[in-house]
DNA sequence: TAACATATGGCAGCTTTGTTGACACAATAG
DNA sequence: CTATTGTGTCAACAAAGCTGCCATATGTTA
């Protein structure tokens, strides 16, 4: 005589969803401490990196599409923003059309500063997918991006190119 | 005459090893909104959740042993598991055969407010693995350990029960 | 043209959560 | 007995979020 367990069963989910809680936090910190180390030698932090980054990911981008990007305010954005324009890694054109907008760009200076960011950030994950294997990678990608905000996976769809 | 095209590649490379990191940065973003608004309703942050969350899992464990975890530093922790103990959520006993040590426990109440916690991102995770499958949760659970330092895989897979 | 809306920038002040360094005390280990 | 370990605490600082308010230039619309 046999028949399910659902208490098993649920214990079972719940140590499945703990799982994917804790590698989703176990990852992001690791992840996140090499490109911190080296912002740290330059009086940088990871605020700074992510506008690097997406400035470079998204070249003539306009201030308030960061805002909307990266989901901060006005204020965050906008103390980083200006240490990167003061310091040179970003430049601000006003734009054609509409005059009021500052397209960011980065500047030689701060593209060089992004790829050696974004190398350490390559080498882990390159790693990790190799490890993984191809067919992980896709299961990785699945998940994560059934994970945002439902009425956000558009806009991260676009943004990652596909 | 065909022959590999190598920069064709390795931008293909490059692409998808973004499209991990942007995925990876957004799908923490909104992970961590949900407890977020719980928490600030408590006048909690993030930090206390991580100190919920770890002492719910690992009942017993020690404050260097959380400190170990959590890759922070002795004065953060003690703020935030200070004042966990002073409002009722943890409880700290002294260790039997090491009494220097303090063994950290849920309370009923801590019990609760993790539960409720962890209902919402129960929830969204749950789904991104519904909808995802499970194959694509495997994969994302190999690659996400692959992101973790390697010589930390061991303390996680320990973590994590597996 | 006048009024309203939008994109941006700036100031003041607050909070959370990380950091360092120094010191103290109880308990354990050698 | 001495050294080390586990924990707690104080002071001070920094990064990066937040709110609220106000200013200016530019675009849009009635």
């Amino acid at each position: 005589m046999q028949h399910k367990l659902p208490q098993s069963n649920l214990y079972l989910r719940e140590e499945e969803l703990r799982r994917g809680i804790e590698l989703l936090y176990f990852a992001y910190r690791d992840f996140t401490r090499d490109p911190d180390e080296i912002l740290a030698t330059s009086n940088f932090g990871r605020a700074h990196h992510r506008v690097l980054y997406f400035v470079g990911r998204n070249p003539g981008t306009t201030v308030s599409g960061l805002l909307k990007l990266l989901r901060i305010t006005k204020q965050s954005l906008s103390r980083v923003l200006g240490q990167l324009v003061d310091e040179g890694y970003i430049v601000q054109k006003t734009g054609e059309q509409d005059r009021r907008q500052r397209l960011l760009h980065l500047t030689d200076k701060g593209e060089l500063f992004e790829k050696e960011l974004f190398a350490t950030q390559r080498s882990r994950v390159a790693e990790a997918y190799k490890k993984a294997g191809p067919e992980a990678v896709s299961g990785f990608w699945e998940v994560l991006l059934n994970i945002v905000d439902e009425d956000e996976q558009g806009h991260v769809l676009n943004q990652i190119g596909k």
